[in-house]
DNA sequence: TACCCGTGGAG
DNA sequence: TCTCCAAGGGT
């Protein structure tokens, strides 16, 4: 491993010039933002882009201006304002998170990475960003962009996730004790917007000169990952009822696995290699009728390791459905529903084709 | 350790 | 259409 004359002053040099303004942060040199706001960001930022994330976390700031206040919610108040985010164990883990902090440390975020640590949610990589950004503690920031800066500069080939353990090696090589909020922040903003996977651009890098990858010419090639398996198809059948006063019959999924917590539309298992014929799925039916009928086509959505294909069944009570089916909600009041993106496809779906004059 | 867990945009 | 992948954490 040749020694790298990276230095993080060059790095927060370029972080002073180019840092991108977000809803969460305050400008380079300046005083730290809010915890409570450094936390909620970097819990929706796991594993997702910031263009998706910008709404939610306006629309959360805004709803609940403290940890407390968020505490205080129903966890389902908070599942509906994050229904559509995806990755659910998130928010039941957000709000379990703000309750501990509220009951068990009074309302304030302790200010160190272990203390982080322990908290619902919060992983190595969130502890450390929100000790370094909400509290300038030195902390070694390792997010995919940091492993990917750092398998570049170094140029580490040993493929990930192998090489995890040496890349924050490295990566805490660099890390300096000051203005530790903002160089961490600088070194994601770098493979954000410089060290990108795909083509990056080296020309406008302060790091161009030390990297080894870069003076190698092999920048494109890293790092280098294992092969993803294939994703299989499941698949089933969802049943759309509207009772006698035109309500939908919906139902609360259990509280983890997949869509944990969140609302759905009934329907059979979802299975892989399955052909579902009516008679085989009508015994999972949410209630007993006669007359279903099949909407033409299909809902399809893909989740991280299954494709999904959902056929829709769908009857029409003439009297106010049973109670112990599930929830009959109106059509009007979805909205309200923490429906996954997947089942917003459904209802959408069965909503068009009742609307359609062709079946 | 390896697997589970969403979604949408880019190329 | 398809693959990759984005400020990962839990188990």
């Amino acid at each position: 491993m040749p020694p790298s004359r990276a230095s993080a002053d060059a790095l927060l040099s370029w972080y002073d010039r180019h840092a991108r303004r977000l809803p969460w942060r305050t400008p380079p040199g300046g005083p730290a933002p809010d915890p409570y706001a450094v936390w909620l960001s970097e819990v929706m930022l796991q594993q997702t882009t910031v263009a998706a994330v910008i709404p939610y976390y306006e629309r959360f700031l805004s709803r609940w201006p403290t940890v407390s206040d968020l505490a205080a919610a129903p966890q389902d108040d908070v599942l509906t304002e994050w229904a559509g985010l995806g990755y659910y164990a998130r928010a039941r883990n957000l709000h379990k998170c703000a309750k501990v902090v509220a009951d068990e440390h009074g309302g304030v975020f302790p200010d160190t990475e272990d203390g982080l640590r322990a908290l619902p949610g919060i992983g190595a990589y969130t502890a450390a960003a929100v000790a370094a950004i909400a509290f300038g503690q030195p902390a070694t920031v390792v997010d995919g962009n940091v492993e990917r800066v750092m398998a570049r500069l170094f140029a580490v080939t040993e493929p990930l996730p192998d090489s995890k353990a040496d890349l924050k090696r490295l990566a805490a090589t660099l890390t300096p004790r000051k203005r530790a909020g903002d160089y961490a922040q600088a070194v994601m903003d770098l493979g954000a917007t410089v060290c990108t996977p795909r083509s990056p651009s080296c020309l406008g890098c302060p790091w161009q000169e030390p990297c080894a990858a870069q003076s190698e010419g092999i920048q494109d090639q890293l790092p280098k990952k294992r092969r993803k398996t294939a994703k299989p198809v499941r698949r089933g059948v969802a049943f759309w009822v509207i009772d006698g006063t035109g309500r939908a019959l919906l139902r609360k999924r259990p509280d983890s696995g997949l869509l944990g917590g969140m609302t759905e539309v009934p329907s059979t298992p979802w299975q892989e290699d399955a052909t579902w014929t009516p008679d085989a799925a009508l015994p999972h039916a949410p209630v007993t009728v006669e007359g279903w009928r099949p909407l033409p086509g299909l809902v399809r959505h893909t989740f991280t390791h299954f494709h999904l294909e959902l056929a829709v069944l769908t009857a029409a009570l003439s009297h106010p459905g049973p109670e112990d089916a599930g929830r009959w909600v109106d059509v009007a009041d979805m909205g309200g529903e923490a429906l996954p993106t997947l089942m917003r496809k459904v209802v959408k779906h069965a909503l068009q084709a009742a609307l359609d004059p062709h079946h």
